[in-house]
DNA sequence: CACCCTAGTGAGAATGAGTCTCATTCGCAC
DNA sequence: GTGCGAATGAGACTCATTCTCACTAGGGTG
């Protein structure tokens, strides 16, 4: 729980929110084959693609964002996809205030972090916290879920406010 | 930022998920009362309907359940309500995964808490955590958020996994 | 009390994000 | 090359939520 060690945690762990280069690009795609292949399902030129334009964004983005950012992505096969992709834990949905669903690649796929959520315009950005907060937020978290039956498996905290363009603008 | 003190925390401050007793909903409805009054909204009965159903609940419901709970809840009404009720500050909405968003009393009217989000069933539950635990993680994201230049309002944390009825169904 | 005048109501229509259908195409195995 | 299940994509469809609009309620004002 938390920051799970993922298969793509080795190389370059430098760099963090600029886009991937090739050599962690190619790591990610053997990833993410190796998570599709585990499930039976193929990984095809469209699930490249949606991976590699997550990837190169390297923010939660909606399915009309991703389209800017991807040409010929059918709407349809991109859902359908998102949603395989989903299930075999290679991007998590964000459900938020927002009128679309945000996606970004999961976390095993990239460092455990968390979301500043505009309250005003509904974009997300990233997060990264201490390891120790982290530690002891999924403690205290743990001992509560237990106390209500519940059976834990990641914890998602999210800052609302205002990001730079809404505050300013 | 957090757990901001409201108006409604004095009065039999020891009693939390059982439904209020009657002294507090009056406390609800005055407290409830002022703040439409501030927005230029009148306290009209059938928002009355929702603010009562909604503590006598005390957990995140979404309108069907809501209207399980409460009888003759016209759809639109109820909607327009909730809507107004949120700009107002008296509730919260919560929008996940599930299909139906999940409502509540806003935080100032109820104790600052988190929710367990089961991943199964989509249902909610509230989950109070130790106010260092909550100071330490204001301070942290205080200090992301403000290298990120976002202005921070409040925070929320969730936690995934899967309720007493999904584990064991 | 009679009259306004605005906020609120609720039934039904409209919206639109997301899902489903289905005929077609792809890609791996043999 | 052939077979066959998985994948594709255009369009129809679903349904939670929002909008419209005719109507009602309720609180000032004279």
């Amino acid at each position: 729980m938390g920051a799970p060690t993922g298969p793509s945690r080795r190389s370059t762990s430098s760099r963090r929110h600029s886009g991937p280069d090739e050599a962690t690009i190619d790591d990610l795609h053997a990833a993410v084959a190796r998570r599709l292949e585990r499930h039976d399902h193929r990984y095809t030129r469209g699930r490249r693609h949606l991976v590699e334009t997550l990837a190169r964004v390297a923010r939660p983005v909606t399915l009309p964002q991703l389209a800017d950012h991807a040409d010929d992505l059918p709407q349809s096969s991109a859902y359908r996809n998102l949603e395989i992709l989903e299930r075999c834990g290679v991007i998590s949905r964000i459900a938020g205030t927002a009128d679309h669903a945000h996606f970004e690649l999961a976390e095993p796929l990239v460092d455990h972090h968390h979301h500043l959520v505009c309250v005003s315009c509904g974009s997300l950005q990233d997060v990264h916290l201490d390891e120790a907060v982290e530690a002891l937020v999924d403690a205290e978290l743990a001992g509560a879920a237990a106390a209500a039956g519940f059976t834990p498996s990641h914890h998602s905290l999210d800052l609302h406010g205002f990001c730079n363009d809404c505050e300013t603008g």
